[in-house]
DNA sequence: CTGACACGCTGAACAGCGTTAGGAAAAACT
DNA sequence: AGTTTTTCCTAACGCTGTTCAGCGTGTCAG
């Protein structure tokens, strides 16, 4: 017998597929629409249904907006996993890290709006959809200690610079470059500024 | 006469009040709900009034948010109107600068959501409205240009540096000041960046 | 193969939203 | 005092997320 067998599998295995589905059309009506601009009657029928019929697939809007949350981190995190850390050059590690990030963000506006701002009136991620953010948050921490980032508040200093840059760029520039192009510079002013704390201090 | 005699005027007057008695009605609403949980009926009900009723001082629910954001962008002229630039000081006085807009936005967190996120679904500031943000922007600018950041990428830099502590802060830790302790370590860092480079170049 | 149970899905409905229409009351002007 | 203009109301429209009761069907055990 396989590990997959047995009595209701069936339907577990159609009611994933279902779910993924809508999530998969969430994601198309929330990228032409904006984030807020998500309605169940019409993500129902996006998929052959009517709105009620989504809660039987899940409890709530705020638990699909919960399922995008995490998707979007674990996304985020494998994006963050494939970049390269040499030691020997930091500052273009930094400016691959930033620069990686932005086209993460600028890549879809509503993932970005769902992951960064608080563009949902009366939403906030359940504190399962936030650990895995946290979770996402803490790995990527890993990767600067060892190109010598390891206090707190320097790392508070560069997650500022690169979310700012970030949002920089997607409010006032979104289709262009004008603080994209900026990574390179921005990097070397904060390592040059962490790498000259280290030596004073 | 005087110039503001003649028929009209006390109608006028008192229509002035009651708008101005709406949007400090709905500044109090959006400061507990947040700035996308303002309803009419509600802010009407505040006012001693029903909901349609506020379509005779206001065209929309937008223009509400309009006039709002306009104020918002006053305010914070005011306040970057109050800032010491001291030439022999430049750390010192970017140091000032970010400090007075991290607290201008943690003042009121309805207003940040308004003036610096796109908090409200499907609305964004009138081109009128909008006038007012670039005035005020543009008058930010030239302070900075006595500090000798005068290229607008460095400018560009400072911007994103600047909101991403901002918002860092009222995203993580909005009631403490785990990014804003962080104000003059940023001003120095970025200042040492734009002194050297002007050098170099 | 069949009876029973559970699941997927439905229309109807509820309370809320911003907004519009039309009419009544009140205030201001002539 | 009469006329005009402004202010405010109720009712309603179409939209939102969500709940409920019921209907049919697919899945399962005996």
């Amino acid at each position: 017998m396989t590990a997959t067998a047995g009595p209701g599998n069936i339907r577990e295995r159609r009611r994933g597929q279902t779910r993924a589905e809508i999530l998969q059309a969430a994601w198309r009506l929330c990228e032409r629409d904006g984030i807020a601009g998500l309605s169940l009657r019409e993500l129902a029928s996006e998929v052959g249904m009517r709105a009620p019929s989504l809660y039987t697939y899940f409890a709530s809007k705020a638990a699909i907006y919960d399922e995008m949350f995490a998707a979007g981190y674990r996304e985020l995190e494998a994006i963050e996993a494939d970049l390269e850390v040499d030691p020997d050059d930091p500052v273009g590690t930094l400016a691959a890290s930033i620069e990686a990030f932005i086209d993460f963000c600028c890549a879809s506006v509503a993932r970005f709006q769902l992951m960064f701002t608080r563009a949902i009136p009366g939403w906030e991620p359940s504190s399962e959809a936030y650990a895995v953010s946290v979770a996402s948050y803490e790995r990527s921490v890993e990767p600067f200690m060892r190109l010598g980032i390891d206090e707190q508040r320097h790392f508070d200093l560069l997650t500022a610079l690169t979310s700012g840059l970030a949002s920089q760029q997607l409010a006032n520039d979104p289709d262009g470059d004008r603080w994209r192009r900026l990574s390179r510079e921005a990097a070397e002013m904060y390592m040059t500024h962490v790498t000259h704390e280290r030596k004073g201090s």
